[in-house]
This record gives structure tokens, C-alpha cells and sequence, in this order.
RNA sequence: CGCGGGGUGGAGCAGUCUGGUAGCUCGUUGGGCUCAUAACCCAAAGGUCGCAGGUUCAAAUCCUGUCCCCGCAA
């Protein structure tokens, strides 16, 4: 099968190489580079990177809504398109123009956490089991009909680059199969859906009235970005821990540091304060003249 | 030259604005107490205050330059 590519961070990479290794790859389309990092060097997207590595021709347009890029498109003449974390919704004009369409590899059991960041949403609900969705793209937000779907379970301590690394992987494998099957669709339960809404960086600040276990979920799920806060200072690993006190309340002090939450503790092992590196809890803690008793 | 924070005994911090013999918590070492201890008490060691210039009677502190670290920018 011809195919072309849209994708461009990492998670697309392993769906990229599993279907390289079973089909012609026409072209691949990720997003332009981008200023990033210290200094805001301009840096290509993990998608491009891959590309050049295998050999394949590279498009990376500012605007996909331009004739001159559908033209390039129906050029290629693809039998199918593939869109994996791309970053834009793909216009309609550009869903017809593949003989079977495109299709979508999606980081959860669709209908649940459609949206922008499903596996953080996913971990952030304490969701035990996940997965990823093989589906038709249509014109709504995860909206079209399942082709396969592969279900994995979200270990109690997983975090999400573990977990979007694994679900990854078996995207790009489930996709292959799909590539080579093109099985019907199955339409979806829309009643049954639920938005995995963006991550807004203030959703990263906690208090510790919140039960732990919900604090930890969060944790789990918004590592490494944006990460959790309280106050200044970036919690930066945890894990929960027992004692039960008034919320805010310091259990113990020694590396690390105790902190009795809404509902159980947290042990903080590790917290990075403003322009500082990563530090062992309990050193930041004795140097802010924290005492166990104190509450915060 | 994208924006911003920081470099002070082994660790984490205060002190910098308003220059005047470097401080706190922890750790380390020695001693004491104790059936015992990572607990407690006493004592000690350990710092060219990132580096280089400048201003000044005097600079961690003010000025200039420079190196390194970190956060944001998804």
C-alpha cells in the first residue's frame, strides 16, 4: 500500500517505522521546526528527524489549508493517509483525497478521552487499563469508526512517558495489522464519550488538602510537563505514603519529606525550588527552617 | 543577542536593596549522656562568598566583563 504520513512528535515515530517496514511511505508531513528549548534554537520534530533518517521524502508546510499543498498531496497519489499526533485538525478537502481515506491511531479506548491528551487524562482518573484505538478520521474530533482496538493496563506507579512510549509501540504495531487487514469499522457509542481536555499548567499547582492518592495521579500524569507545584516549588518526585494528620501538616523530615494530605500523606523524595536544580526533599525542607509539626 | 531565576564551608538556605572582621539547619569529627539509638547535650574542623577587573579607608554586598547551572517558552 502507498501511503502518506502525517505526524510529528515522538509518539508517532514507532507507528511511522512499523508501517515503513510493511509499506511504501510516499510522503511524510510533520510540522515546520520550531524555536525550542534554552536559547530557542530552531529544533525539527522527532517525525522529521525519523524521516530523513529512512530516507523518505519530508514535507513540512506552514499551512495545510493551501491549493498549492493539496496539490502536492493528490500528486502522491496515496491509496491511504495516516495522521499521528500532527498537531492540526486536517481539513476535509484533505481527508478525501486518499483512496481509503485516512486513518488514526489514538491514545486511548475511544469513545472514552477523546481530545488532546489522552493519556495524561487517562492517569490523571486513576483509569487502571487504557489503550489505543485504530479509527477513521472523519470530519469531528476522534469521531470516526474503530478498526481495532489493543487494550494495556496503566501500572499504579506508571507515569506518562512510560505509558505513551508502550502505547506507541502498540499503535504502530495495531496500525500495521490494520494497514494489512483494512477491517470494517465499528461505529462508535458517541453517548459514552468523554473530552481529554489539553493540559493548562495551572492545573499543576496542589495544596495538599486534596486526597494523596489524587495528588499522585496528577503527579503520575503531568510528568515531566507540566509538572506539579506547590507554592515556588516543583515537586518533582513523590510517592504516597501513610499518616494521616490536618492537611498541610509536616509528618517527618529526613531525606525526603512527609506531608499529610486531605485524605492519607504524601512522602515528597525530591523538589526543585525557582533557578535551582532538582534537590532532595528533606535538604530544600531544612534549609526553608521547615519542622515537622509546622503546617504548611 | 527570546524572557527570567541562581552560583556563599560536604548538602540545603540566609545575608546583597541601606558596604564595615561570614550566619542558620543538616551532615562530618571528637567527647558526654543512655541498656541502647539515626535521639539528646557539649565541643571542634571545614568557606579565596563562580572567575576577572573596577570604585572605596573598607566589597559576599556597588559597577563592568566573563564562565557555569536552572525555569519558562509545550
Amino acid at each position: 500500500m502507498r501511503v502518506v504520513f502525517f505526524g510529528t512528535p515522538g509518539f508517532a515515530v514507532p507507528a511511522l517505522d512499523a508501517i515503513a517496514r510493511e509499506h511504501e511511505i510516499a510522503l511524510v508531513v510533520a510540522q515546520p521546526d520550531k524555536p525550542a528549548g534554552r536559547g530557542m534554537k530552531m529544533q525539527a520534530p522527532a517525525v522529521a528527524l525519523r524521516a530523513r533518517e529512512l530516507g523518505l521524502p519530508l514535507l513540512q508546510p506552514p499551512k495545510i489549508r493551501s491549493e498549492e499543498f493539496l496539490a502536492a498531496i493528490r500528486e502522491v497519489q496515496a491509496d491511504a493517509g495516516i495522521v499521528v499526533a500532527y498537531g492540526k485538525i486536517l481539513p476535509a478537502a484533505l481527508l478525501e483525497i486518499p483512496k481509503h481515506g485516512f486513518l488514526n491511531v489514538h491514545g486511548s479506548i475511544l469513545p472514552r478521552w477523546r481530545g488532546a491528551a489522552p493519556i495524561q487524562r487517562a492517569i490523571e482518573a486513576g483509569d487502571t487499563v487504557t489503550g489505543v484505538t485504530i479509527m477513521r478520521v472523519d470530519e469531528q474530533l476522534d469521531h470516526g469508526p474503530m478498526l481495532r482496538i489493543e487494550t494495556t493496563e496503566i501500572g499504579p506507579d506508571e507515569r506518562t512517558p512510560q505509558l505513551a512510549a508502550r502505547l506507541a509501540k502498540i499503535g504502530g504495531e495495531a496500525l500495521a495489522a490494520v494497514l494489512r487487514e483494512m477491517p470494517e469499522g465499528i461505529e462508535q457509542d458517541h453517548g459514552k464519550a468523554t473530552h481529554a481536555a489539553k493540559i493548562e499548567k495551572s492545573e499543576g499547582v496542589i495544596t495538599f488538602d486534596e486526597p494523596a492518592q489524587k495528588i499522585y495521579d496528577r503527579f503520575r500524569a503531568f510528568d515531566p510537563w507540566p509538572g506539579i507545584s506547590f507554592r515556588d516549588l516543583k515537586l518533582t518526585d513523590l510517592r504516597p505514603s501513610s499518616g494521616s494528620a490536618k492537611p498541610r501538616t509536616i509528618l517527618a523530615i529526613d531525606d525526603a519529606v512527609t506531608i499529610a494530605c486531605g485524605e492519607g500523606a504524601l512522602r515528597i523524595l525530591e523538589m526543585q525550588r525557582p533557578g535551582k536544580p532538582r534537590t532532595p526533599a528533606g535538604a530544600v525542607a531544612r534549609g526553608l527552617g521547615w519542622k515537622a509539626g509546622d503546617v504548611l
